[in-house]
DNA sequence: ACCCTAACCTAATCAACGA
DNA sequence: TCGTTGATTAGGTTAGGGT
């Protein structure tokens, strides 16, 4: 516990515990990563029930690993790697944009709440941001991208409205 | 002390949804 | 169709844990 919010000092930036994958997990995710390093949504929630860790680290683990290992960049087209059978599946094995989560529609009190919490302090720590997310019933890591968006968009318009 | 890398960030962009 | 906004990306920074 050492997430105490000064009152007059902003960003205590209480991050959650470093997650320790397992050598195992590791294999599992270099192996996912090496076939696919743009898993859609289904992929990395299946990665992430296998492994037993939360989907949003999977979801930071292909992050990080696509910034620290170049990555081909656009695999639109494959020219022959055809080996022998696999077309089990026509277009279903490496969908990237495809597969993406759904949206998350937030009512309004949910986003009353959010709104709130914004204004007493755009950079919530882990723990204010899983109070949130029980709060308003939704997980964690969409209460995280709420609070990335929202201040990028602040930054927008304060540009956008230098008066 | 240094290294590796999870966690976190901004900015740009993709894309779902409603007016 | 178009604006708003959630989801994803590239790419950079911060910090935890091992050597």
């Amino acid at each position: 516990m050492a997430c105490l919010m000064e009152p007059h000092s902003v960003a205590v930036h209480c991050r959650r515990s470093r997650t320790k994958f397992t050598e195992d997990q590791l294999k599992v995710l270099i192996q996912a990563f090496d076939q696919n390093p743009y898993p859609g949504y289904a992929i990395k929630q299946k990665l992430a029930l296998e492994m037993n860790i939360e989907e949003s680290r999977i979801q930071i683990w292909f992050q990080n690993r696509r910034a620290r290992h170049q990555v081909q960049k656009r695999p639109e087209h494959e020219e022959d790697l055809e080996a022998s059978q696999d077309k089990d599946q026509p277009v279903e094995k490496t969908q990237s944009k495809e597969g993406r989560r759904c949206r998350t529609s937030y009512t309004s009190s949910q986003l009353h709440t959010l709104n709130t919490a914004f204004a007493n302090n755009p950079y919530p720590g882990i723990e204010s941001r899983e109070q949130l997310a029980k709060d308003i019933g939704v997980p964690e890591s969409r209460v995280q991208i709420w609070f990335q968006n929202r201040r990028s968009r602040v930054q927008v318009q304060v540009k956008k409205e230098p008066d």
